[in-house]
DNA sequence: GCGATCATTATTATCGATATTGATTTTCTG
DNA sequence: CAGAAAATCAATATCGATAATAATGATCGC
């Protein structure tokens, strides 16, 4: 598990904001991504208080919050454990991520990105220097705000939840898996990837886009967890780049 | 608003664990759902500890997960406001709801409840209950949790936080409507109508029972939100009840 | 010896007080 | 009188201590 302690306030290195209810979920978020913390795990709210260097208090927030996500349980007056993950599961969120990026593709490639153009790029910039700190855990944070920054931008802000639930638990199987070394794992998900996705999202035909987008998916898990792309199976990926499916015409 | 005080625990009319955070989520998603707390209100948590007798603390934390629900917005320092419900955001949600409620009838209809047969047998005789009671408060929250109960049973478990999220903002938008007089309000959604859609989704084919259950959600729409549901449109209905569209095929 | 009942323990849940923050108003200074 | 700095204010965010809870182990009557 990662030890730093939470200064206060101003100085973390995310979260400029600097809420320490924050910092401290983003912490305990990454060392379950990064599974320095393993399913099972039982996690006590004063010992982490101890060793993040806050309150009984603030760790119980940013419990709460993980339990949102889907990352610990939590029982009544007994604790609180981290949750286990399945293939299945993963899958599962996998074909639903699918639908949702092909019709997020599929909406931008027609309306393009509008006013969220700026916001996207300076998360694309942040993502070139993260990568080229080697900082892997902020990739993935950076990731998954940029492709739900693109589904809000593309109008289907109520969808956000379910594809951060859904990106958040892939990049759990991802970063926590072991089948692919570490040092090959850091040269992927760049800024310069997303970037060429994101021109040619914006520079093709919808169905095109949602192909591109899922061919994106694809080659992510290609890359970082072969078994969970296997287990999703080709025909997923192909009937997420065809037809909409999702929630059919508003914004 | 309501201004019943929180007892110490045991004795909240639902939530009979008796956590005080939880009866404080209930009062308020209550109060959002109902009205009685309108768009656009602040909230401090002071005052709402003041009023419903217990800490800002746990106001605070009750407030967080009304949040995650997406029923009021947090901004960070300077206060709570409940958020804002627009028609095209409730149509989209229907939508969704109807994408989702379809498969689940498909599933159903295929492997039955299994073994949460029994749970949902008292979620519907304590619906009757709740009718007979004219509590129409909890009505609303067990025709949730009966839905969601066929969610989970239907091996959909990671589709639960959105079909809940769907259902609550449809109930809002129909609980705080004012397109329909109260006391028919009252007579609808009970206990003996989800039985007869229940038996009629375990006993149908597949798609047939995709269209019983879309149908329900139109009969109720058509009840209580007459607007909604001609914004939602009746291609949404058909597309949701014709063919599968969500999530592949594991449990 | 044996089951029921009562302490013990580990942990969460709640509270009341204090620190921090962002906005507003006031005060100073040129 | 305008504009910056300082004081004030209304709120959240955090803390440290205490109460409530569920599980476990000890005790007692028989």
């Amino acid at each position: 598990m990662s030890t730093q302690a939470l200064q206060h306030a101003s100085t973390g290195r995310d979260s400029l904001g600097g809420l320490k209810v924050d910092r401290a979920g983003e912490i305990l978020r990454d060392d379950i991504l990064f599974r320095r913390l393993s399913p099972g795990t039982q996690l006590t709210e004063q010992a982490l208080a101890a060793r993040l260097g806050c309150s009984q208090g603030t760790v119980r927030e940013a419990l709460l919050r993980l339990a949102e996500e889907g990352l610990v349980e939590r029982r009544s007056y007994r604790g609180t454990v981290v949750t286990e993950t399945t293939l299945s599961e993963a899958t599962a969120l996998v074909r639903m991520r699918l639908d949702i990026e092909a019709e997020v593709a599929r909406r931008l490639a027609q309306s393009g990105l509008s006013d969220a153009a700026e916001a996207i790029d300076t998360l694309l910039a942040d993502m070139d220097t993260a990568h080229d700190a080697g900082d892997l855990s902020r990739c993935s944070d950076l990731d998954r705000a940029f492709h739900l920054g693109l589904c809000r931008a593309a109008g289907l802000p109520l969808l956000c939840p379910v594809l951060g639930r859904a990106a958040l638990h892939m990049h759990r199987f991802t970063l926590g898996g072991v089948e692919v070394p570490r040092a090959f794992r850091e040269e992927a998900g760049v800024g310069h990837e997303h970037r060429a996705l994101l021109n040619t999202v914006l520079g093709s035909a919808p169905n095109a886009a949602a192909r591109a987008m899922t061919e994106h998916v694809a080659t992510v898990l290609r890359r970082w967890a072969p078994s969970l792309l296997a287990a999703v199976g080709d025909q997923a990926f192909d009937a997420a780049g065809a037809a909409a499916s999702i929630g059919g015409t508003e914004a």
